[in-house]
DNA sequence: CAATCCCTTGCGGAATTCCGCAAGGGATTT
DNA sequence: AAATCCCTTGCGGAATTCCGCAAGGGATTG
């Protein structure tokens, strides 16, 4: 089993119940941090010291507060830790139960497993464990279809940029110019009008200020 | 100190955090139930057998699985509790910290305290239970301000009305006739566009699709 | 009563969005 | 090489939104 953990999570109440999970697992060499940059700095000093992590349970969204972080969120946090530490198995541990995101922490992130904070969390946190030690992924059973792609396809990064830049309340004319100035292409205004309204047909929008409601309700942007 | 504690929350781990300030506080007569409905009927019938809880703490939101709930957010049930029972202290503990989620549940459902979970969630939540035991109210430091009307002004229930049939897609025209059919006053064209006008003032969108966007992650709507 | 304030309603024009049609270019297929 | 497909780009007109100006009505105030 796991010799030593990592638990990043900001909230104390929650903390506590992933450590009652590790002790009846009889996992006693395990660490706690509130915040996603000593997280990476502990993981980091670790490896230095050729005594590194074999297990990261990690939350996704972390309380802003006066300290500014690096890794602002568990998302990234887990992206850099898989670049540089292939090894680390990583757990997330998330009450954001919607495919999207799950898709990406799973698929660009690279975490090997995805629990969701329930009333079964904790069941399942322990299921997962088992899982990524023996090198399989885990998914909670609520998402376990969630790496489907019949999900909203044929979403890509421009149209989530494109939906970013319209809840910021930019103008199509305005979204045309930001992309001619960071040449990124498409960018004439007919072409941004083209996307905005494949997206809307995607969703079944009635006009662009529904579409930026959708997409902020499926956790798009 | 009190005597008899309900803990309502969906969420294991927290549900452990609660616990351990509990007994820290040696408060042993405690129950545990996931879901609002049961809180409602553990309540109701400790009443009915004269033996009542005189604290409950509770979560706001709670995840809906395939269980049908009468009451199934916090803030209902501490409305429907606060009524029937007054004598009963309640404290809300959420992760929600926007000024008009607090609010709502501290003026509307007339809540006793506010404690948003956090890195120092379970410590204030203690000073919480000080607090309301001595019949005072309590909010966590972060959201202390959020009851004085300086945050979004003059926001009325027409006004997010009007933001959630903007947000459903409806056209300012459409929107003028819903009102309308409805015999609900203002309703004509110009006066839905003047008041829009006045909502992205207030919140310095540049249009209706921003004002959509700022007013969901308020939480207004 | 008159003056004032506040809100609703209406109007006209500019800006923006919405929508269909069509041309052009690159990649793939036949 | 030709045909086809897909995407980008452009254009024109209708619909909608955006914005300022102004009139009317109800409530309050002097």
């Amino acid at each position: 089993m796991f010799k030593k953990v990592l638990i990043s999570e900001d909230l104390g109440s929650v903390s506590n119940g992933i450590v009652s999970v590790l002790e009846a697992l009889h996992i006693g060499n395990f660490y706690q941090v509130q915040y996603c940059d000593d997280a990476y700095l502990k993981i980091k000093k670790a490896n230095h010291d050729e005594q590194p992590f074999d297990l990261l349970i990690t939350d996704l969204s972390f309380m802003a507060d006066h300290r500014h972080q690096k890794y602002p969120s568990g998302e990234v946090l887990i992206e850099a830790l898989k670049e540089e530490y292939p090894a680390l198995k990583i757990i997330a541990y998330s009450v954001e139960d919607r495919p999207p995101k799950v898709r990406t922490v799973m698929l660009e992130s690279k975490a090997d497993a995805y629990v969701c904070k329930g009333r079964k969390g904790l069941q399942q946190l322990e299921e997962a464990i088992f899982k990524v030690y023996n090198s399989e992924t885990y998914l909670s059973p609520q998402i376990s279809n969630a790496l489907r792609k019949t999900t909203t396809p044929e979403i890509d990064d421009f149209d989530i940029k494109m939906m970013k830049l319209l809840a910021n309340g930019l103008s199509q004319d305005e979204i045309s110019h930001h992309f001619k100035s960071r040449n990124i292409n498409p960018n004439s205004l007919s072409a941004i009008e083209k996307r905005i309204i494949k997206l809307r047909n995607n969703f079944s929008a009635k006009n662009a200020t529904q579409l930026i409601s959708i997409a902020k309700d499926l956790g798009l942007i």
